[in-house]
DNA sequence: ATAAATGCAAAGCATTTGCAGTAAA
DNA sequence: TTTACTGCAAATGCTTTGCATTTAT
């Protein structure tokens, strides 16, 4: 997906400059689950000029686009994944990490909804703690 | 758990202010998922004196306290949950209702992950249109 | 009395936006 | 050259906090 923005003239109207394509670089095959500030600061350090207005702008058009996922996963920030394949998250709940689950987790769809809701989707976040950490703070 | 503090010396120095009794009477059995602003302008309605810093005040209280679960479902704000007991939630991508979808529903925990991870729960968000809305936002 | 909560306003962050200058196409 | 993007700084929106005053206990 992300290969295909980077590709010369693949997307009508959307420009390769160099901020989005280092914004691309590094988010390509990224699976730290990044802010929007954990993206400024790693891309700004290549690219003294790039400012957090640009990130912000590029991560929205990308949402928009379909080729990165916005994560409500973190009560303080947004977070990003480049991978928009349906997959869950592991939080580790001492350093918020988050890693993937992934594959497919069937889940029941609730019965007695059908009428009210039409259910398009769903997203499990599993709750742990990770080696390094020992204790919870959620 | 809320009435619990609703009651007279029941908490240690917990002190049941007017306005704290009438957020807690106000969220109590409530379903609609407040954000802070939601509860401020109904519970202010009431409590002309009743201030922002007040209900935060109070919110943040009674997460620590766990009587109330702080969702991370609305990208935009945080919602509390007057219900802590295990459910889940579906949310509809049109007008960001959240109902609860009570009862267990069984997940296999991800294999694999367990000599990184002690998995101490998780919560499903399902994504779905409501029959009053049309369309998807998300 | 005294320890805790209120309310106001200011501060703190994450995020968005207006706009003039700049650079892809 | 045209259209879109950048970068700055100002603005926004949610949430938190300092502090003097008030209040439950």
């Amino acid at each position: 997906m992300l290969k295909k923005l980077q590709q010369k003239g693949m997307i009508k109207g959307f420009k390769r400059t160099p901020q989005r394509l280092a914004i691309l670089d590094h988010l390509d095959g990224n699976k730290s689950h990044p802010s929007a500030e954990d993206i400024y600061r790693v891309v700004a350090r290549k690219n003294p000029s790039m400012s957090f207005a640009t990130v912000y702008n590029t991560l929205h058009t990308l949402v928009q686009a379909g080729a990165v996922r916005e994560l409500t996963i973190d009560p303080d920030r947004k977070r990003y994944d480049p991978d928009t394949s349906g997959h869950h998250h592991l939080i580790c709940l001492g350093c918020r990490k988050v890693v993937d689950i992934p594959g497919d987790i069937p889940v029941d769809v609730p019965r007695g909804m059908s009428n009210e809701f039409s259910i398009v989707g769903n997203h499990i976040e599993f709750y742990g703690i990770c080696s390094h950490c020992g204790k919870p703070r959620k």
